[in-house]
DNA sequence: TGCACATATACTTATGCAGGTATATACTTG
DNA sequence: CAAGTATATACCTGCATAAGTATATGTGCA
């Protein structure tokens, strides 16, 4: 039997849908994002958020050609804590601080989807 | 490639290994300690608690007939913090407290081996 | 309608791992 | 040294998943 709080580790168990996720808890972003701050191939990045909204740990909404990945509204305590340590790791190690460095770049050259910084 | 905090996370997937490492923050314990309080076979019990050592999660130490696991010693911060988030997600969900409680009867009942609970 | 862009899915291959059964190892005690 | 207790390992099966290639779907625009 898997446990929301199993279900929350086995989305944490693999690099990649870790740097989603951290990147998630500070802004809403769409796939083309991700690819550009992870640097990894289209396919791979739409695998892993298939992954995570499979097990309530994304959502996605459509923004005309765009789709704005976001975590979800209303998080579990267990969710919500376990993010709140994440960032807590993430603070130490430099992938992490990269990602989030590509990501403020991102917000002043980039201007499409125009709606996702917006919200936030 | 693997990074410290996804092999924290790896060993974190697991229901069982969940609960292990859950009682390793309370007190080292011996395999037919996990067997008892958790109530299952031997060997998938001994084999997560393999599956930790290899990690690096886990040390054991043999004390006559039993071999004794515990928490590594000296803890990375990643791991102290996320050891620290299980603590405070493991208060809202009933099979951690049940263990618990299982534990305490343990210390009262059983005297053997007298080494683990004595270190702690 | 047809093209371009953004994203998703199907299919394949390889790998890791969970759990079970049976058996082996290590230590203790008579 | 034999028997008992505690633990580990070997072997097997089945399943989930990661990653790549190719292709499909959905949307906006000329």
């Amino acid at each position: 039997m898997k446990t929301r709080l199993v279900r929350i580790y086995q989305c944490f168990c693999d690099r990649t849908r870790l740097r989603i996720l951290h990147l998630l808890t500070k802004s809403p972003l769409c796939v083309c994002h991700f690819q550009e701050i992870l640097n990894e191939p289209q396919v791979k990045i739409s695998k892993h958020l298939r992954y995570l909204r499979k097990k309530g740990m994304a959502i996605a909404e459509r923004d005309q050609n765009w789709m704005i990945y976001s975590l979800p509204k209303k998080k579990s305590r267990e969710l919500a804590l376990n993010l709140k340590c994440l960032q807590d790791c993430a603070q130490s190690d430099p992938v992490f601080l990269r990602d989030l460095r590509k990501l403020r770049q991102l917000r002043k050259t980039c201007c499409e989807p125009a709606a996702v910084f917006a919200k936030n």
